[in-house]
DNA sequence: CTGAAAAAATGACAATCGTCAGTTATTGTA
DNA sequence: TACAATAACTGACGATTGTCATTTTTTCAG
């Protein structure tokens, strides 16, 4: 269970600061955006910012994991991206001043700062090596999107789960992975049945273990292998 | 055919220039421009650039169609976009520091001009405006991938290539769309053979023309309906 | 601790879609 | 204009994957 009593966050001693964009690229002292931020608890399932709405600002993750996702036409979620400690989310549609493209709710209970967008704009505006880190996450992003699609596009259910696997194990890093078996369908593009069954193949093969929900790798080689390169 | 005296090409009587991010967004002088670009005439199915590599400058298209595209596995093309005249292609490497991690050819004659990546970076660093709108370039293009996405792993074969007939129209305007089977079945993300099929589909139910290569869409309305929403 | 609700799992079945193998049509060039 | 190369097309077939219906297991609130 995550202290409630968010008032305590501070970016100084923030453990996600190493992490992200701004401990990367800011030289500014933390207490800066220190004045700036707000906290807030959230818990499980509760949604940060939603599809169709204008973005007040942007949101830094201390704590707990938030899926992006996009919906379909009959309303069924598309996970594009899951972000992690460290992860600042939702700075995309400020910038294309467009309404969200797509929504974030978080997997887990999650600690999240809040900085306001005349606030953050104005850092982007007076911190050139902020602004670069901006970019450049903008165009790495855009980078493995392109890949995304081409995995989606030319692989196989069982290939793309095995990818997705690696990649998955990469953002929990020691924890095991825990998501729901829609939330992982709807990561893979496949329907909730299939996943199961291929995860059951899986474990079979030996490949993984699984805690009810928690899902263990037990060989990571086979994974890269199925995947493909 | 087009004139290949490229030395001819000047940012102020560029007619691409208009749907350009320079047109947008930059309020110099075309001929500060002018000045550092070079100018050139490619031929059909002739590289621009190569995943892998790294930008030595950005390309800005005065005539013609690029695709830009990703390699799968086993080397089969998955055509994320297709750029046209008055676009700038190449210039997310630069940002992200990493090599190209798509490829672009033509699909067509082109005149393509290029600037090189110290006075690209340093018109950047110089022009707010300019800056902005890539930056609102790079958002809007994630915004759009997560829509790709989205559609690639949800709809159904038929449903993508309405939906893709439609984004092709677009690009296309006035024009026929003039694409290989394969090209358009690499950007559907389909088998060569199951896209001819649905094309002789949509022909028998009215709503596409095929003049051998070129196509013409009869019935836009019954796309939008198939493409659904 | 218990029962209701949610999630996970299983089975049966059909449709979509990819693969392979071969034919016909078109294009570009000598 | 002819011919070789490339692209477009057709047919047959089976594997993959989605859908629906149902059962079992897990979770969580009272």
């Amino acid at each position: 269970m995550l202290d409630k009593s968010h008032k305590n966050l501070s970016c100084s001693t923030c453990s996600a600061r190493k992490d992200s964009i701004f401990g990367n690229y800011c030289e500014c002292d933390a207490t800066d955006v220190d004045d700036l931020k707000s906290s807030a608890y959230y818990k499980k399932n509760q949604p940060v910012f939603l599809e169709g709405s204008f973005p007040r600002g942007v949101y830094c993750l201390n704590q707990g994991k938030v899926k992006i996702f996009a919906r379909g036409d009959e309303g069924k979620e598309q996970i594009i991206h899951i972000a992690k400690e460290g992860e600042i989310i939702g700075f995309r549609s400020m910038f294309s001043e467009e309404p969200f493209k797509v929504s974030a709710s978080t997997l887990e209970e999650c600690n999240i700062c809040f900085i306001n967008k005349e606030d953050f704009l104005n850092m982007i505006d007076t911190n050139p090596t902020l602004r670069n880190g901006i970019m450049k996450e903008l165009s790495k992003e855009l980078g493995d999107r392109a890949m995304f699609i081409t995995n989606m596009a030319q692989k196989s259910v069982r290939e793309r789960l095995a990818f997705s696997l690696i990649i998955l194990a990469d953002i929990y890093g020691e924890e095991q992975i825990n998501l729901t078996r829609e939330d992982m369908a709807n990561f893979i593009g496949t329907a909730t049945e299939t996943l199961i069954r291929l995860l059951k193949d899986f474990k079979e093969e030996g490949i993984i273990e699984i805690h009810t929900r928690k899902l263990e790798i037990t060989n990571k080689e086979k994974l890269f292998q199925i995947a493909g390169k």
